[in-house]
DNA sequence: TGCGGGCTTATGACATTTTCATGGCAGTTT
DNA sequence: AAACTGCCATGAAAATGTCATAAGCCCGCA
């Protein structure tokens, strides 16, 4: 399912509870939490997509949560909007100076969020708002859940798909089987490294096209990468 | 065409008037009133399609009123916009707490709140900002209650319709079961998964035609969506 | 330059597990 | 009574994870 996951850290009950509720409305997979520690164990069991983050909450502050997502290998890269009190302009520079994507000042309309959170995903993730990609000859349509190539459409079963499109998320960079078992597999899978080897052959035949050339290239010892064209 | 209820509560009668006006103008059909206690009892006679909420009115206040909706089983998920005073900052948040959908601070051109209005309609229930849907060869008018394919009428249940109708507001799109149990059947409902694809199968039924392909297409472990033609 | 060994990847086959389509059925609602 | 709903059992189809084996690549050594 294309549903991004969020984490919503805010102690304000019924804050959290209209936000959840939209934010589940809107296609989203929300998991709340009003405590920071709460927060980061959520986060390191299944990495969110987005962090929302009050400033202000009980337990381990803001600033602190924000900075451990960060020093996380898993979380590292996971795009954070804060919320912060009208005041705080002070918080406001650390909490961008820590590495939140975005702030955004109370009061504020649900609609303003939702349109920041797609905003953020859009920049970092195209397809996890909806945005077809393009790679090369490749377009990839995440909503309608396909895959063409050069206009011809292609059949793909869902690992394959699930695997084509992380490469196409991060183009050229190579990712070892680990990585990659990560991150198409989920965390912690206990598949054997090899099994790789085998959807990417099945991944090659399924984009195979009669003139153009593979355009998965294998690092020899090192793992896969997607090359435009 | 189809005119979607809107209840408006605002004790300012000027206004009030204006805003009547220029909602029935566009085709809304518009119930008023400058007071909290009425606006319940009007809302839980005949469920409006969205409420138009003055914060400061006589009677039972803005929040009380906005609390008070969202208590009830059938305006618990009736949109509500607010209208708040400049300074009233401390409204707004609490406002947005309650379970106000958006609010607009007053001064407002009613060109803004009327956008605002078919915004909130738009995303809430897309048929009903609409007249007619077609996809494909798929014909529905939603004020009928009728869908036809290739101009003959097609027979199908109340689920079966719901289903559509939702598919059709997204074509193309792919939904999870869980998706499609929130949107058609109610969130929340306790109904096991595979009950959808029992009425995915009465929805085929009912809607195959003679040569025409079956619109509706499986994305295995994923979900359905429906294609045009 | 040519050769062979050692290591890494590609491929085809296969048993198992998932996932889906279908028909039937009993309980409700209309 | 007729229509509708939700669920289960069953069978079929698709997808998945592993192996064994073939093929390819890198490197040192003659």
């Amino acid at each position: 399912m294309s549903s991004p996951k969020l984490l919503l850290v805010e102690d304000d009950s019924a804050l959290s509870e209209l936000l959840e509720y939209r934010f589940e409305n809107e296609g989203y997979s929300v998991r709340a939490t009003p405590d920071g520690d709460e927060a980061l164990v959520l986060a390191s069991e299944d990495t969110p997509d987005l962090v929302i983050l009050d400033w202000m909450i009980e337990g381990v502050s803001g600033i602190e949560v924000c900075r451990r997502l960060r020093r996380e290998k898993s979380t590292a890269h996971v795009p954070i909007i804060m919320l912060t009190a009208r005041e705080a302009e002070d918080d406001r520079v650390r909490g961008l100076e820590t590495g939140a994507d975005d702030y955004l000042t109370k009061p504020f309309s649900p609609r303003e969020l939702l349109a920041r959170v797609a905003a953020v995903l859009r920049r970092v993730r195209p397809a996890l708002a909806g945005e077809t990609i393009e790679v090369g000859d490749l377009r990839l349509d995440p909503v309608a859940h396909r895959l063409e190539r050069r206009g011809k459409e292609l059949q793909l079963g869902p690992t394959e798909y699930r695997l084509i499109k992380f490469f196409m998320e991060h183009p050229r960079r190579v990712f070892s089987r680990g990585q990659l078992l990560d991150a198409v597999w989920g965390t912690g899978s206990e598949i054997e490294e090899r099994t790789v080897d085998v959807h990417i052959r099945r991944l090659r035949k399924a984009i195979a096209h009669e003139k153009a050339p593979d355009p998965i290239r294998t690092v020899r010892s090192a793992g896969y990468a997607l090359e435009p064209v």
